[in-house]
RNA sequence: UGGGGUAUAGCCAAGUGGUAAGGCAUCGGUUUUUGGUACCGACAUUCCCUGGUUCGAAUCCAGGUACCCCAG
C-alpha cells in the first residue's frame, strides 16, 4: 500500500501554496461526483472554477437517465455552481467531440472492432483540450470526479505523481484512465479517489446540491436509448451492410443486419438456435461476416496492444526477456488479474499500423476479448495497485484450432448460400 | 402412389393412459462512465386434423392430411 501522505508544506492537492492562492478548474459533468468535487475544493478554500464542456446536442426537453455534458446536465451543473458560489462556464466542444470521439467510435465499429469511447473522451477532450484550457486560465490543477487516486510518486518531490486504484474498488474507473500521460497525471487531481459513492452522495446532500440523488451515468453518454446503431449507420453505412452468420465450422446459420450490431463475446441477438449457446467469435468487416461458435472458442490468454501508454518505472527497452510480471484488467468491472507484459522492439512500428511491440500473457485467461477494447495494467491486484498504463487491444489469441478455423473462413471462397 | 417412417412452441426435443421435461432462440429485469458476459424472470390450457374408446388421451383405435426414406 503506497503511502498517500500530505507533506506539511503542501496543501491538500499536493501543491506548495495556500488553498486561497491555488486556482483549480473542476470538470463538471452535471452529475453528483464532479459537483461534489467542486464543493469540496470550495469548502477547502481553493479558488474553484467550474467548467462544463458541451459535448453533443441533446434535443430540447429530452431528459435522459445516465447522460452527461449536454442539455439538462448543463443546467444541473450550472445550478450546482450557483449553489456553491463558484464561477462557472460552459464551453462548446461539440465539433471537437464529434471529431475526436464520435467519428472514431463509428470508424472502429466499421472495422469490426469494439471501441471504448469513454477512454477516447478522457484522452482527448477532457485531458487534452480542457486541460489546456485550464492552463490558459492560470489554474494550478484540473480536478475531475473520477474514482481513482492520485499521489506523489514514492520518493519523488519533483511533482511527479502516479495513479492508484480507488479505495472503493466497486467504483474503480482506472480502466478508463489508462491512457493518461505522465504530464497529465501531474496536473490532474481526483479528490474522490478515497471516498465511496454513498459518502459522496451524502456530501452532495449536505452541500445542498440538487443532484444528490441523480442517477449515475451509464451507457455511452452521447447515444440515446442505447441506439448506437443509428449513429454509426449515419457515419459509416458500410457497418450496417447485411451479411452471413457463419459458424466457425463453416456452416451458414443465418443472416444479420450489419456487423455494427455485434461484438466478440456477444451471445444475445444472434437469432440462431443451435442446441448450445453460440457466441460471436470473430467479425470480418470486409466480408460482413459474423463468425460464431461455442463458448470455449472465446478463450484467450494472450493479447496484443497498440497505442500503449506505459507509466511503469522500467523503460520498455530494458524489460527483462521474460517480461514484466504485473496485473491486467481487460474490462472495467473486473479486478486486475496476474499477467506478464512483454515488449519486443523488433516488432514495434514495422510499418504495420497498430504494432506497438507490446503483448500481454494472461495467467488465468479471459473470455470474449474484442479488439478496440482496453487492457489496463497495474502493479498489484488489490485496490492499492498503481496504474501502470495500458493499451488498446488489437487482437486476442485463440486456441490454435480455433485460429485455424477462422483463418480458413477468411480465405474461403464466398459460400454460395452467403448471398 | 408399392413398402417403411415421422408429425409436440420460432428451432431441436422428452414424454407410450393420470393432467405437456429440457436445451437453443426470443422477450423483460438486474448489473459499477464502454461493448459484451453472467444472473433472475417470462414463454404450448395444449401435442397435424376429425371422430371414437376411457373417469381420464400428446399417449389407445379408425379415417384424413403433410413431409421424409427405400423401391422397380
Amino acid at each position: 500500500m503506497p503511502e498517500i501522505q500530505t507533506e506539511p508544506l503542501l496543501n491538500s492537492l499536493g501543491l506548495p501554496k495556500k488553498p486561497s492562492e491555488t486556482r483549480v478548474v473542476v470538470a463538471m459533468s452535471g452529475g453528483v461526483d464532479s459537483s461534489v468535487v467542486a464543493g469540496l475544493l470550495k469548502q477547502q478554500g481553493y479558488e474553484t472554477i467550474g467548467i462544463t464542456l458541451q459535448l453533443y446536442n441533446q434535443s430540447a426537453g429530452e431528459r435522459r437517465v445516465g447522460s452527461c455534458c449536454a442539455g439538462q446536465d448543463i443546467e444541473d451543473a450550472r445550478l450546482c455552481a450557483e449553489t456553491l458560489g463558484i464561477p462557472y462556464y460552459v464551453l462548446d466542444y461539440e465539433s471537437r467531440f464529434q471529431q475526436a470521439v464520435i467519428n472514431p467510435f463509428a470508424e472502429s465499429y466499421a472495422l469490426g472492432e469494439t471501441p471504448v469511447p469513454c477512454i477516447a473522451c478522457n484522452q482527448t477532450v477532457k485531458f487534452a483540450d480542457l486541460l489546456a484550457t485550464a492552463r490558459q486560465l492560470g489554474a494550478d490543477a484540473l480536478a475531475t470526479g473520477h474514482y481513482i487516486r492520485s499521489a506523489p510518486l514514492p520518493g519523488r518531490s519533483d511533482g511527479r505523481r502516479a495513479l492508484y486504484r480507488p479505495l472503493d474498488d466497486n467504483r474503480d474507473q482506472s480502466y478508463f484512465l489508462f491512457a493518461t500521460t505522465q504530464e497529465q497525471i501531474d496536473y490532474l487531481r481526483f479528490p474522490l479517489g478515497g471516498m465511496s459513492k454513498p459518502q459522496v452522495r451524502q456530501m452532495a446532500a449536505e452541500m445542498g446540491l440538487t443532484v444528490a440523488d441523480k442517477h449515475d451515468s451509464q451507457d455511452i453518454c452521447f447515444v440515446p436509448q442505447r441506439n448506437y446503431a443509428e449513429i454509426i449507420t449515419k457515419l459509416r453505412p458500410e457497418a450496417a451492410k447485411p451479411g452471413a452468420i457463419v459458424h466457425i465450422d463453416g456452416r451458414i446459420l443465418g443472416r444479420h443486419n450489419g456487423i455494427l450490431h455485434y461484438t466478440i463475446g456477444q451471445r444475445r441477438g444472434l437469432g440462431v438456435a443451435a442446441g448450445e449457446p453460440l457466441y460471436v467469435i470473430a467479425l470480418n468487416a470486409e466480408k460482413a461476416q459474423v463468425i460464431v461458435g461455442p463458448l470455449a472458442a472465446l478463450a484467450t490468454s494472450k493479447v496484443w496492444l497498440r497505442d500503449v501508454n506505459w507509466l511503469g518505472d522500467t523503460v520498455p527497452q530494458n524489460f527483462p526477456a521474460e517480461g514484466i510480471a504485473l496485473y491486467a484488467k481487460l474490462r472495467s468491472t473486473r479486478p486486475p488479474c496476474p499477467a506478464v507484459l512483454h515488449y519486443d522492439v523488433a516488432l514495434a512500428d514495422k510499418g504495420q499500423s497498430g504494432s506497438s511491440g507490446f503483448w500481454v500473457e494472461l495467467a488465468e485467461g479471459e473470455s470474449g476479448v474484442a479488439p478496440g477494447q482496453a487492457c489496463a495494467l497495474y502493479s498489484a491486484a488489490d485496490n492499492a495497485a498503481r496504474l501502470l498504463g495500458g493499451g488498446f487491444i488489437t487482437r486476442a489469441k485463440s486456441a490454435p484450432a480455433i485460429e485455424a478455423q477462422i483463418a480458413r473462413l477468411q480465405t474461403a471462397a464466398p459460400l454460395p448460400a452467403a448471398e
